[in-house]
DNA sequence: GTCTCTTGATTGACCGATCAAGAAGGGGCT
DNA sequence: AGCCCCTTCTTGATCGGTCAATCAAGAGAC
């Protein structure tokens, strides 16, 4: 058996992205990791220090436990900023349209996070937002010259978690894949206009 | 003084979408309405039959407290689309961003809403989203045919819902606006792609 | 022997909900 | 008019339950 340590923060991390923060007790996590709330508040001082380390696990996971799978056998940097939107969406099916991101839930399940969680939150969206820039950067040279890549990323991730509150709420795909599709239009149209701008300058006739 | 039901369905109205509704306490609300548990018991069996109440005050309100006032004086149908978009970025402009779309919040805060409470959320976005397609159904002839408008509708809810999100968390705009900025990148591209198609047809080059 | 970790009963605060008692108002009756 | 009755709403103490957090005592490892 793990240590108790971990067997906690596991449960909690289970819990929290199934029920969310609030409507989890200490002994929830108590009853799913078998242990008591003696070792519980030895490690943390309190229900909040669990989610922060919380966090933080999803902080470090995100290549790891999220990227690296969502990107095995994907080469071309687009496809893999939608295999990544894939990988939500079969979050979504597998589960019924119950889970989708966990950090999306918190982040609106706090209204006013005491500063380090509201930092924590921050930080796992500007990390998941930087990977998909990194995608787009590489594809740079497909999109039109000028693009803010930063801002497109911040786009993508908007567009899962937009969806994802929607299908969650209608317990239908159908959300989640017209935003998809969407921004999936979106960057087709950018590609198409960045190339026909590259032929302009072939031909010599760009603006 | 108003009657004691509005009074607390007013107040509660105000709580759940500035702390939640699950932080929300029954005795805020009564502390708020200046009423006694009993009356508020009176008027609604359970807790849940209150935020009920509320999501119908929500589900009647988007035209006339919402849409209403961000199309006044604006009359090019996509023109409101991004008015819409406008309402909220003041709201969470003037909250600091603190405050969004409280329907949002409630719909990720309640993880396994009861079926009436799901219907309603739902319902909420469904008008949200018909209003839209509204306006992008009068602005057809300047989309590519075949456009689904309601797909459309739907993905500019996430952008709206998405960019929401991120900004509260981060407490600042910069990622609404990028949201915004994408999508109205994207209903350019549109016009554009639909402008050049009927150019196209017009000197029978279409495809 | 000491440090790390575990046990589980216990605490006080707060939660949503209940309830008996009473105030307020408005017809209908004489 | 004056009175009564019945419905509607208000009052606020109170309930059992659950919450996060505490703590004294003990187990186990080195």
């Amino acid at each position: 058996m793990e240590p108790t340590r971990e067997r906690i923060l596991f449960a909690a991390l289970k819990l929290f992205s199934e029920k969310g923060y609030l409507s989890t007790s200490v002994a929830d996590i108590l009853r799913e990791a078998g242990a008591n709330s003696g070792s519980l508040y030895h490690f943390y001082p309190t229900k909040q220090d669990v989610l922060l380390a919380v966090l933080e696990m999803y902080r470090d996971g995100i290549y790891p436990m999220l990227l690296a799978p969502a990107w095995e056998g994907v080469d071309d940097p687009i496809e893999r900023v939608f295999a990544l939107l894939g990988a939500y969406r079969e979050m979504l099916r597998a589960t019924d349209c119950l889970y989708g991101c966990p950090i999306g839930s918190i982040a609106l399940e706090l209204h006013e996070p005491d500063p380090p969680v509201r930092e924590l939150l921050s930080v796992n969206f500007d990390g998941w937002v930087t990977h998909v820039k990194g995608c787009l950067d590489q594809a740079r040279h497909r999109l039109p010259p000028g693009t803010d890549t930063r801002a497109l990323a911040v786009f993508v991730l908007t567009t899962m978690e937009g969806g994802v509150m929607q299908s969650r709420t209608h317990r239908t795909l159908d959300a989640f894949d017209a935003s998809v599709a969407g921004l999936r239009s979106y960057i087709t149209l950018l590609e198409a206009a960045a190339d026909s701008r590259a032929g302009d300058q072939r031909q010599g006739t760009g603006t």
